[in-house]
DNA sequence: AAGGCTTCCAACCGCCACGCG
DNA sequence: TCGCGTGGCGGTTGGAAGCCT
């Protein structure tokens, strides 16, 4: 793709995938990472350029995305972000969890513009249209990447567009660091895209999270799975590594609770986790019946929170499931929409649920549980603002508000 | 009902940065 | 230092779906 050697070797395929085109990444992923990417297609069997793998994989397969329409919340943060940031959708995408760049690049350009305009407000400069129109204000000819990138509140300079080129890595970005000394004149009032930042990051860290983004190694949801004696014994899942979808914090300077005391069985949610917007923040725990004392039963905890378009999931669902298999091989996750009927097997009880029930969250276990894994990179974030004093904030729905105590949800789907 | 128009978004393109030999 | 391979990013596009007349 783009000039890459490798899309020149062989007729490859382009345009939308197939569902089995999905499955076959998947699957290979789920069970060895995607080390190189040149070399997924080859090793996946799929008639693509690895470039094109990995744009699947991190804009629509990737099991922490959080799909669904966006929250208010998350539009003005992106609003705020933007007006500091410009159009770097992948560093604004880094403070919005389970957001791709991609998609907010898409939402920026079909909706927010557009809303913003209708407000009266220039979207490339966040001024006024009058005063843009004014003619005070030059709409730079070079494009909206340079009218974005010198923010009104960063005046335009070479530095500014060296800054711009030259973003910096997560852990080290314009988010993280002040501003060069140049593009901060010693005694200028104008703050630093820092002070901005973490002022906007403030107001929205109650509904939205994750101030910094840091890539740490994940492992592919089967290493997820080993936690030992996880319900065997009053451990906690504490080995597990972190992971960026929400749903998988159980780990990470965690808490425990004892969520039912009968099977002896802890869950540790993380205590790091960045805090979620309300939709997806009812969250529910499925336990197969057979978790109890199973020693070999493998653990993992999932989102699929697939849906497209207009669905919002105001249910979320966290699902630790021991090793299940699904009748219909592995499903892409755009199509484990919680209203589609994919029958679910739960080990050698062999009991069916439908997918509707088993709710959102299902790795392909398949695959999963028989890999020999590598780890797989993800970007993970990290919320050093988030607190979450018990489990009742990860339970904000509405409908899950009107159940007064997790652990009652908790109880009732272990004893399910 | 049908054709044209609009909207939305998944995927592609082109470029750049980085690591490595 | 240079060339190559690769990953990542932002801009753009094509087509499916929805809307309007």
């Amino acid at each position: 793709m783009g000039g890459h050697s490798c899309c020149y070797k062989q007729k490859l395929r382009k345009g939308l995938w197939s569902p089995e085109e999905d499955e076959k990444l998947i699957k290979h992923i789920a069970k060895y990472g995607h080390g190189c990417w040149s070399s997924v297609p080859k090793q996946a069997g799929l008639q693509r350029c690895g470039k094109s793998c990995r744009l699947r994989w991190i804009n629509y397969l990737r099991p922490d995305l959080k799909r669904g329409t966006f929250s208010q919340q998350e539009e003005d943060l992106i609003i705020e972000l933007h007006a500091v940031l410009g159009n770097r959708w992948s560093k604004i995408a880094a403070h919005l969890p389970g957001r791709t760049d991609n998609e907010i690049k898409n939402l920026w350009n079909s909706c927010i513009k557009k809303k913003l305009r209708q407000r009266g407000i220039d979207p490339n400069t966040h001024k006024p249209l009058a005063e843009v129109e004014g003619g005070d204000e030059k709409v730079p000819s070079n494009g909206e990447k340079n009218s974005s990138s010198n923010d009104l509140r960063f005046p335009a300079s070479p530095a500014n567009d060296k800054l711009a080129a030259k973003e910096l890595t997560p852990s080290t970005s314009a988010v993280d660091k002040p501003l060069d000394e140049s593009t901060t004149p010693k005694g200028s009032s104008t703050p630093t895209k820092e002070l901005l930042l973490d002022q906007l990051l403030a107001t929205h860290e109650s509904t939205l999270s994750c101030r910094s983004s840091i890539s740490m190694g994940c492992f592919p949801l089967p290493q997820l799975s080993r936690a030992p004696d996880f319900c065997g014994n009053p451990t906690t899942l504490a080995a597990l590594p972190i992971s960026s979808n929400p749903l998988l914090w159980l780990n990470h300077t965690a808490t425990q609770y004892d969520v039912n005391p009968e099977l002896n069985c802890n869950i540790a949610i993380s205590t790091d986790a960045p805090s979620l917007s309300t939709t997806i923040l009812s969250t529910s725990m499925v336990l197969p019946p057979s978790c109890a004392g199973d020693d070999a039963t493998n653990w993992y905890a999932g989102n699929c929170d697939s849906s497209r378009r207009s669905m919002v999931n105001d249910a979320t669902s966290m699902a630790l499931q021991s090793s299940c298999s699904f009748d219909s091989g592995i499903s892409a996750w755009s199509d484990l929409t919680p209203d589609k009927d994919v029958q679910v097997h739960l080990g050698e009880d062999n009991q069916d649920l439908k997918w509707s029930e088993y709710l959102h969250g299902a790795f392909p276990a398949t695959a999963a549980t028989q890999a020999q894994c590598q780890p797989l990179y993800l970007d993970v974030k990290r919320g050093g603002q988030f607190a979450m004093n018990g489990l009742s904030t990860w339970h904000q729905s509405p409908q899950l508000q009107q159940q007064s105590h997790a652990s009652d949800i908790y109880a009732k789907d272990f004893h399910s």
